[in-house]
DNA sequence: ACAAATTGTAAAATATTCTTGACAAATTAT
DNA sequence: ATAATTTGTCAAGAATATTTTACAATTTGT
């Protein structure tokens, strides 16, 4: 399943999946496969991608 | 640096990592070395250690 | 309509998580 | 004090996250 809410919140800081990616230190195919959601990603990179978009990970990948 | 929030939520929980891991379906081990900290694990775990432990992501896995 | 940027996707290679088996140190119970 | 349980740790292998390269589909800007 999509997540949504990581997609939503890359949009509000107008960021494309490279550039969020370039900020990570991850590839754009990083990002994408986690929005996608067929992905089970390291809580590292998850709570990377959190304070980049100024969010928690309750708030990003809690269901 | 330890996990030492995970360390207390198991404790309150009466649950030894064994016991823990069983639930969770991993390795003694991979409990341990997250409890230890010099550990990456995926979210997927993590979230389900969250269930098992009646914790959210934020309170076991965010600073 | 055209060009540029973004996104979706795939296969092969690399890096890292996680397992398995094993043994010693430390703790808890009797 | 002894046994039983729990915890800390290590090395090698299996499983999977992530990279790299590449190309097509879609969207955005002019």
């Amino acid at each position: 399943m999509k997540n949504l809410r990581l997609k939503a919140a890359r949009a509000a800081q107008d960021l494309s999946q490279q550039a969020l990616a370039d900020r990570v230190g991850v590839t754009r195919q990083t990002i994408n496969a986690i929005e996608k959601g067929d992905y089970n990603p390291t809580i590292n990179l998850c709570i990377a991608i959190c304070k980049e978009l100024g969010k928690t990970l309750d708030e990003l990948f809690w269901e």
